[in-house]
DNA sequence: GTATGGATCTTCT
DNA sequence: GAAGATCCATACA
């Protein structure tokens, strides 16, 4: 089952929290959310801070879509917009534990090791193949496609920290990994706290 | 194992 | 014209 519009359209930092343990699916590619990021129009980190311009014109629509975007000229990000239409927020995905088309990942990222293959926002496009062309289709039916988690995994814990790779903001801890998950893209920062949903 | 710089492109000023 | 939510190869210790 692909996770409903009522999902995203919640507070973006309840959504970035649940989508840990969720899977994501492109073209028969897949892995399970271990990491996510929260951005919201209200902090300057995020792109919809600005406002609403061509770019960021996917963040203030409807939530279950996709937001790409490209970084440092190479990377493709993969967002998913949250809160009501109108409200710029999406949850970035940072780092997925593959499970389905490991082969075809291995094909598109190269020689690394398994852990390797998704552990990274630039990493997990890769290796799903998602571009920007993606950007603005729905997560519940499109391409790309978010789904709950196959197994109730019992109250993952999952861990909270400092944000990653940005310049502004960089207080707020709006970043959740699965505990001890070695798919991370980092380990959590020193003094992240636990939480349990 | 850690540190550093280059690649490369969309968006906004 | 510059900044940016990154990754990787290469150079050292």
């Amino acid at each position: 089952m692909s996770l409903a519009v009522e999902f995203y359209a919640r507070p973006v930092l309840e959504v970035a929290r649940d989508l840990i343990g969720c899977v994501v699916e492109h073209r028969g590619v897949s892995g399970r959310i271990v990491e996510t990021e929260a951005y919201h129009e209200s902090e300057p980190a995020c792109h919809a801070f600005v406002g609403i311009t061509a770019r960021t014109r996917t963040l203030f629509g409807e939530p279950g879509v996709a937001y790409v975007c490209r970084s440092y000229g190479i990377h493709a990000m993969l967002n998913a917009v949250c809160e009501p239409a109108g409200v710029g927020a999406a949850v970035l995905i940072r780092a997925l534990e593959p499970l389905d088309g490991i082969e075809e990942m291995r094909l598109r990222r190269g020689r690394v090791r398994e852990q390797d293959l998704c552990s990274g926002p630039g990493k997990l496009t890769q290796a799903l193949g998602v571009e920007l062309v993606e950007n603005g289709t729905s997560l519940l039916d499109g391409p790309v496609v978010i789904y709950a988690a196959e197994q109730d995994l019992g109250e993952p814990q999952v861990v909270e920290g400092t944000r990653i790779g940005i310049t502004k903001a960089v207080e707020l801890r709006w970043r959740f990994c699965l505990a001890g998950n070695p798919n991370v893209s980092r380990p959590w920062l020193p003094g992240a706290g636990l939480l349990s949903r």
